[in-house]
DNA sequence: CTGTTAGCGCGTTCAA
DNA sequence: TTGAACGCGCTAACAG
């Protein structure tokens, strides 16, 4: 329909009173008396008028507009849902609502996107980089819009001058494969992705380390890009051997070979993880 | 950081003109002459103040906020994350930014989310309703905010109220099984997911139509209600029947089988389906 | 102590 | 080209 939006105007008219009035009423402001009559009969207009108040207006005044955006990489990707939807949980509960923007990796939409959200003056943003960004965070610098980048690393700067919330790839695969090597386990398979992802690259090079260090061979036939499809083979598979399907969404999965019998598989542990070794970090 | 953001005032300031003009210029508005040189200084002002344009404050003008909202019952369900997908690149397009909010299909949540909504003034919402939500639509009503509901039916009010985009639940799930009769299968299971959503329901109802329109009697052993693992079997199965996975987001999947060889399986075919029979709708 | 007036913030747009 | 009013909610300051 697109009716006007009732304003404070409209409903001090109805309660034959002013706008401070309704305005500090509706807003439950302390040390501020008023009679309960007339509170009651503001209530009842604002109730009969529909009237919800708007962020718009009391935004312009320097007042928090209530709204954080997060800036997602690949929107289908179960991983980030599920980051956003943490972040969701959490902004909600302290009353803001989120605006989510899917970058598809691509650093000319991240832009874009990114411009939009300052014009839109969102008070945050959280911000996982798409591969390959570069200058696009020059803007938020300047503005200076409050910005926290997760998940991945920015490759032009250094970490001093953003704030980051980022998961120790190295670390996480180096300690995955030691544990499979003091299981006993020689044969140990990578599944990974898209090479380029820096992410990737680190979980890669715990993989190779913790081999190192154990004095096994590292062996690139053992690394399988994915996407991987259910029925995959490692090498030296026996021809009954089967693996969990990653689908299109395998980072690490540290998977173990027994020869003779099937492949089990445990993925990297992280701050989303159900359990260690149980979650596909991916 | 956060600086003031640089207003309009600021950029006529710098460029010895008033706010009109740099409104004008910065918004290419035609018909309307200002002389190169003074166009020029605006521009470059703006530009070294790093001026963007508040969002806000034309939004206070009556001017399109270039926000549509999506509210989504289940954040990290595929399904939906593809529905949100498509209608941001749609949204983009035009120049819109997308918010989009979980419910949770929590009908309590939900009406947080759509009080906020409003509040933020948004230009549209797309509602996926939350399961047996009631009220809470009389709100989006009453306020006039244009409103399309999507994906699932409202169950207490009548077609005529509220616009819709739908999908025939019931006839794809009738043609995807008669697909398999005509294919020669009469045991045809209906893999589904929890029984209270409606629209699983109405694909229930397809299925046993064309069940007893080919005098094939509806066996509710050949139902089976998911989260579905690999390695489920139907009742019949030989032992070494392998099912696709699908997790916890199988919706209709109308199997066939083929007694003594593995079962394949199709889905239905809808607006999002990639070609016939390839797509799982759940 | 209770309620009102008035002006701010910022981009838009009419009138001069 | 520009001054100024406008839209809408907030709030300091003032009046009753």
């Amino acid at each position: 329909m697109g009716k006007q939006y009732t304003t404070l105007k409209d409903v001090a008219r109805r309660a034959h009173t002013s706008t401070a009035t309704v305005s500090y009423i509706l807003n439950g402001v302390q040390d501020r008396y008023v009679s309960d009559e007339l509170r009651q009969r503001v209530l009842t207009a604002a109730q009969e008028l529909n009237y919800v108040k708007s962020a718009l207006a009391s935004g312009l005044k320097g007042k928090s507009r209530g709204v954080i955006a997060i800036t997602v990489p690949q929107f289908t990707n179960i991983f980030f849902s599920r980051l956003v939807l943490a972040v969701e949980q959490v902004a909600r509960a302290q009353g803001y609502v989120v605006t989510m923007c899917n970058t598809f990796d691509d650093p000319d939409r991240e832009r874009e996107v990114l411009e939009s959200l300052i014009q839109q003056r969102v008070d945050g943003i959280i911000l996982i980089p798409s591969e390959r960004s570069t200058q696009n965070y020059e803007l938020i610098r300047r503005i200076g819009v409050p910005t926290v980048i997760a998940e991945r690393p920015m490759l032009d700067y250094g970490y001093e001058i953003y704030d980051y919330i980022l998961i120790d790839n190295f670390d996480l695969a180096y300690r995955s494969t030691r544990y499979l090597i003091e299981k006993g386990h020689r044969n140990i398979a990578f599944l990974t992705w898209e090479a380029r992802v820096v992410s990737l690259q680190e979980r890669l090079r715990g993989y190779q380390a913790a081999l190192q260090e154990a004095d096994i061979p590292y062996r690139p036939e053992y690394v399988l890009q994915g996407p991987l499809q259910p029925g995959g083979r490692m090498p030296d598979d026996p021809p009954d051997a089967r693996y969990a399907s990653a689908g299109n969404r395998c980072g690490i999965w540290v998977s173990f070979l027994c020869p003779g019998r099937s492949a089990g598989a445990s993925g990297t542990r992280g701050p989303h993880s159900r359990g260690p070794f149980g979650f596909c970090h991916w």
